[in-house]
DNA sequence: TCAATTAGTCAAAAAATTATGACTACCAAG
DNA sequence: CTTGGTAGTCATAATTTTTTGACTAATTGA
């Protein structure tokens, strides 16, 4: 039995992979990306609830993951854009996956914890 | 600028959604379980680094989030087979576009941490 | 009866993640 | 020269997740 059954053979990367896209804020700031750059100070009111840490935090890892870019934009007051990297738009697949779900929860249900 | 920019509106429940799936062993446990029913010892066998608290809670969140279903079989040794339910089988999208990324990660990688 | 296999439970500790609140630094307008 | 907007940093605290190590309970075989 322990010789003869094979078991199952299957690495585990995707530990590592969703790793990158989770936590509690890294999901919705990716999500935001996918739809252009997103400034900082936008995303903080796009998720009024995560504090600047929080979102440095998620920033920082994603970039750290080479999935988005960080750009300072030499203009007037000065501003920061985060922008998906190449590597970035190839996980958005994934989001689209999840978001063809029927049972997709609403904000609200999620929150019901 | 408060009132005009419209900003993006994108919800994410994806937060709650991937942390289904997400954890120290629930990727793994649910990919195992993608291909056929399988063992509390069997799991634990293939993630030998895995405790079996770990194991537990990260089953107990799966069955409990409706992803798979427990079942105590009734034979000679007496087991639990662990199964994916229907919603279960509705994640397996999401988990091929994880794998069908170029960049997949083999799991040595993943471990240089 | 002793040991091994099945599949766990439990309380506590350790580790990882997230939040708190204060502070920095640049630039522009009043 | 003080306020407001940009985008953060830092040390610490609280919370959540995961591990540790001991223990349980049913069944089987020697």
């Amino acid at each position: 039995m322990t010789t003869k059954n094979p078991e199952i053979i299957v690495e585990c990367p995707k530990e590592y992979l969703l790793k990158l896209l989770t936590g509690k804020w890294k999901p919705c700031i990716f999500r935001y990306a996918t739809q252009g750059p997103v400034r900082f100070g936008q995303i903080s009111r796009l998720l009024p609830e995560a504090t600047k840490q929080g979102l440095t935090n998620a920033l920082r890892e994603l970039e750290s993951a080479n999935i988005v870019e960080r750009r300072v934009i030499q203009e007037k007051p000065l501003h920061v854009e985060y922008h998906l990297t190449e590597l970035g738009i190839e996980f958005i697949p994934i989001f689209n996956a999840i978001e063809a779900l029927h049972m997709l929860p609403t904000r609200k249900q999620a929150d019901q914890k």
